[in-house]
DNA sequence: ACTTTGTAAAATGTTAACAATTTTTATTGA
DNA sequence: TCAATAAAAATTGTTAACATTTTACAAAGT
C-alpha cells in the first residue's frame, strides 16, 4: 500500500480536486503512537460516499471509472475497488459490463425495516460500549460534534453526511468492530435521500443530545436520542 | 467480461480444479431466453465463501492471491476484488498489506444480534414474497431442497453451505434485490461456525418443512419454520 | 419514415509488469 | 548463544496495456 499525504483539498463546484503526492515536501511531525495509514481505495470509498449520500449524484448517468481515475489522480484498479465496496454497501448499484450508478432509495416497507434493524444495531452497540467509555471517547464525540456543527452553519451536505455517519459509527466501532460493516449497508442505504433534508439545526441538536446523554453516561437517554435521531 | 465454460470439476482432497476455455470445443444449445453471465469475480466469490463457511479454510494463515490465481487459471486482479467482497461481507478479515484471513465466528452477544436482525429480515421477506409466489418458484425450492439433501447425504458440508444458503437468498430475493446484500452478510457471519454442524438429517428436515409451508402458501408455518432454521 | 445492419468509439474486464511493503533468512557483532 | 542488523525473498498495492463488451451512429434497405 502507498502512504500518501493529501497536500489539499479544493472545492468547486461539482469537482473534488485532491492533491496526492507520496512524500511531503518537508516532513511532517512524527506518528503520535501507531500511524493511521488508509488505503487508496479507503479514501476513495469514503469520498465517493459522502457525495453519493448528499445528493452531489444522479443515477441518471453512470459513474465513469475513467473520469473518476482522473480526478482523484489514481489509475482505474482502485476506483473499480471503491466501487465495488460502494455497491456492496447499497450506495451504487452494479451492473456488469455496464458500470455503476447510484442507487435509489428504499421504498417504505424495506426502509421501515432497515430502520428497525438499525435501531435495534445501535441500541445494541450503545448499551455494549457505554461502560468502558473514557473522557478521550468524549473528546472524540464532540471533536465530530463541532465538526457537523460547521458543516451545518455552512450547508455542507457532503460534511454533513460525513460527520453524521462518522458519529454514529465511532459508537458502533467502539462496541463491536465486528459489526462494522453490516451496520455500514444498513446506514448508508437509509441516508439514500440525505440529499432532501432540509432541517440542519435539527440534525445538530439530535447529536447534542446524544453526545450529551453519552457524556452523563445516561444509558436510556443515550439509546432514546438514537432512536430519535433514526428517522 | 469473459464467458467461460466451466469444462469439469476436479475435487481432490483440498484442491479444487476448475478447467476454464473460452470456447467449448463444439457450440453448445443456445441459450433459452436470456442469458446467464456470471462474472469471474462472483463465481470466485461464490466457490471462496462455501469453502470457507464449510471450514476448509483455517485462520492461521493468510490466503495468498497468487495461490488463488494460479488454482483459478485467473491473474490476481478477479481474486482481489472477490477477497475484498468476502472482506466486507465478514467471511474473511483484511489487513493492509498482509492480506487475508479467515475471520472467526461472532462473539455470543453479536451472534444473537445478528441472530435476531436475520430472523426479522427473514420473517419481512417471506411475509412480502408469499403472496406473488407461483409455481415456478415451488419448482425452484424443491430443486435447491433436492440439491440441500443430496450434499447432506455424502456429507459434503461445502455443498450443504451452498444449498442452505440458496435456498433462503431464494426467498429474499423474490422479494427484495435491495435486500440480498445486507442479508448475505449478516447470514455469512452467522454461518462462520458451520463446520461444527453435526446433524445433517435435521438440517434437511427444517429446510422441508419451510418449504412445504411455502408451498401450502401458509405464512404463519413458513415463518415458524424459517425461525426454527435460523440457530 | 422506419427498421436493420455494420462500423467506430467508448466503456468495462482482465492481465502482466512494476513499485512498495512485509516477512523471512543470513550475517555480524557483542 | 543471543540480539541486532542487513540482505533477500515473498507478498500486496498500483499501474498501464490489451481484450471484450456495450453503446452510438451512420448507411443501406424495405
Amino acid at each position: 500500500m502507498l502512504t500518501i499525504f493529501i497536500d489539499a483539498v479544493l472545492w468547486g463546484g461539482n469537482t473534488l480536486s485532491v492533491l496526492i503526492s507520496k512524500k511531503p515536501d518537508r516532513p511532517l511531525r512524527p506518528p503520535v503512537s501507531k500511524k493511521i495509514v488508509r488505503s487508496l481505495r479507503e479514501q476513495i470509498t469514503d469520498a465517493l460516499r459522502s457525495e453519493v449520500l448528499a445528493g452531489e449524484w444522479t443515477n441518471e448517468a453512470p459513474m465513469r471509472e475513467h473520469a473518476l481515475a482522473e480526478r482523484f489522480g489514481v489509475s482505474r484498479g482502485p476506483i473499480r475497488d471503491a466501487l465495488l465496496q460502494l455497491s456492496q454497501e447499497g450506495v451504487l448499484v452494479y451492473s456488469p459490463n455496464k458500470g455503476v450508478r447510484v442507487n435509489t432509495p428504499p421504498a417504505e416497507a424495506e426502509r421501515l425495516l432497515l430502520q428497525s434493524m438499525r435501531r435495534e444495531m445501535e441500541t445494541f452497540c450503545i448499551g455494549r460500549c457505554m461502560k468502558h467509555l473514557t473522557e478521550a471517547d468524549d473528546e472524540q464525540l464532540e471533536g465530530i460534534l463541532a465538526e457537523l456543527t460547521r458543516a451545518c452553519e455552512r450547508a455542507d451536505l457532503s460534511a454533513i453526511a460525513d460527520a453524521d455517519l462518522a458519529l454514529h459509527r465511532y459508537l458502533v466501532r467502539r462496541a463491536s468492530r465486528e459489526l462494522e460493516g453490516v451496520w455500514q449497508s444498513i446506514a448508508s442505504r437509509l441516508l439514500m435521500d440525505y440529499s432532501r433534508i432540509d432541517r440542519l439545526d435539527q440534525i445538530v441538536a439530535e447529536h447534542e443530545a446524544i453526545v450529551r446523554a453519552v457524556k452523563k453516561r445516561n444509558l436510556k437517554a443515550a439509546q432514546k436520542a438514537i432512536n430519535a435521531n433514526i428517522i
